[in-house]
DNA sequence: TAGTCGTGGTA
DNA sequence: TTACCAAGACT
């Protein structure tokens, strides 16, 4: 057991004056100083966007939504399903969902200002305990104590956690409270996530770089990549199913409003069958001449793996889909469909052609 | 509490 | 190919 330091927030406060990276949503450390402050309706969006998403994902996400509703006003008087299309890719769409629900009530409730106290911002719609707290501090300065994954991983190697997660959160929470400072605790917050995103990662960590080495007991001890430790994982099951495009002969194709609780909730996709681990019973939306393309569509989603046979069919006008509805070719954008059902329409598109 | 809920990048 | 992982929330 070798001796450390004791980590203090100064010292990633000061790496963070000097490292930060530049972000859509973020306001410089710098300019923060000077007491330029970010829009809270813009730091609320890009934490949603974040849960369990990557930066290099979000990011024209974030931009394309910012750019057509600029306010949380905006964004309020939206339609359901312009919002729904354009998180469309983004994953986990009761995000968006949500992300509706609460900027109508912060508009309808709160004059269109976001509160800025922890426990007001945890009775908003997809707002849990992180975003509340992560609002709180960026947004309005608050020495909030926010932990996600970043910090979990943090401070597991920092105090040399061995516990597995989930189980470690709650001492992982208390080393998180232990360091939060009430001297700028906004730049703090990101400051560990973003050290946690670029230096301390979850494979080869940059511990040369770190500015908290000096303190870190894993490093110390060596057991960095040890940690943090976490309960094993579950293997997934595959399961089969078959997606069903039919084109009208005017080129509108027959799609399907899933309803809003579930799997892809609220998103537009193909009519199909039941998606189970043992084949399920054919489905067909339209009376048709269907036709089977070759290869098969592969998508895994968080707690199963998909292969979508599908069938393609051409039908005259006249004829009526017992689900779903057709949807002009002007008024269809693949890229409104979630990457499952964009798969699943490549696919026809190349198999039939 | 443990299961549900996406996607793309990476080793 | 497979498994892991990313600024979690909800039930």
């Amino acid at each position: 057991m070798s001796d450390v330091t004791q980590p203090k927030a100064a010292d990633l406060l000061e790496w963070y004056d000097r490292h930060a990276r530049t972000l859509p949503w973020r306001v410089a450390p710098s300019d923060r100083q000077k007491g330029v402050w970010p829009d809270p309706y813009r730091v609320w969006m890009s934490e949603i966007m974040l849960q369990q998403t990557t930066v290099a994902a979000v990011k024209s996400y974030f931009e394309a939504f910012t750019r057509r509703w600029p306010s949380v006003g905006d964004l309020a008087a939206a339609k359901d399903e312009d919002v729904m299309a354009a998180w469309a890719g983004l994953g986990y769409y009761a995000r968006a969902r949500n992300l509706l629900k609460c900027a109508r009530a912060v508009t309808e409730d709160y004059g269109g200002h976001f509160p800025d106290d922890h426990a007001s911002l945890l009775t908003l719609p997809g707002v849990g305990r992180y975003t509340a707290a992560a609002v709180s501090a960026i947004a309005f300065d608050h020495p909030e104590v926010v932990v996600d994954g970043n910090v979990e991983r943090v401070m597991a190697r920092l105090f040399d956690e061995h516990q597995p997660l989930p189980k470690s959160k709650p001492v992982l929470t208390e080393y998180a409270a232990s360091l939060t400072p009430d001297e700028r605790p906004g730049c703090y917050a990101q400051a560990v996530m973003d050290l946690g995103a670029t230096i301390c990662t979850p494979k080869n960590p940059a511990c040369g770089l770190c500015p908290w080495r000096p303190a870190c007991r894993a490093f110390a001890n060596g057991t960095t990549t040890d940690l943090p430790r976490k309960e094993p994982k579950k293997r997934k099951p595959t399961r089969v199913g078959t997606a069903y495009l039919a084109r009208r002969v005017d080129g509108a194709w027959l799609l399907e409003r899933r309803p809003d609780k579930g799997l892809l909730g609220g998103m537009l996709g193909w009519p199909g069958t039941e998606w189970t681990e043992t084949p399920p019973t054919e489905a067909e939306p339209i009376s048709a001449e269907w036709k089977t393309v070759q290869a098969e569509a592969r998508h895994t989603f968080t707690h199963f793996h998909l292969r979508l046979t599908v069938k393609t069919a051409l039908v005259p006008m006249d004829r009526a889909p017992e689900r779903g509805d057709f949807i002009a070719l002007p008024d269809f954008r693949p890229s409104d469909l979630p990457t499952v059902m964009r798969k699943a329409f490549d696919l026809a598109q190349s198999g039939s052609s």
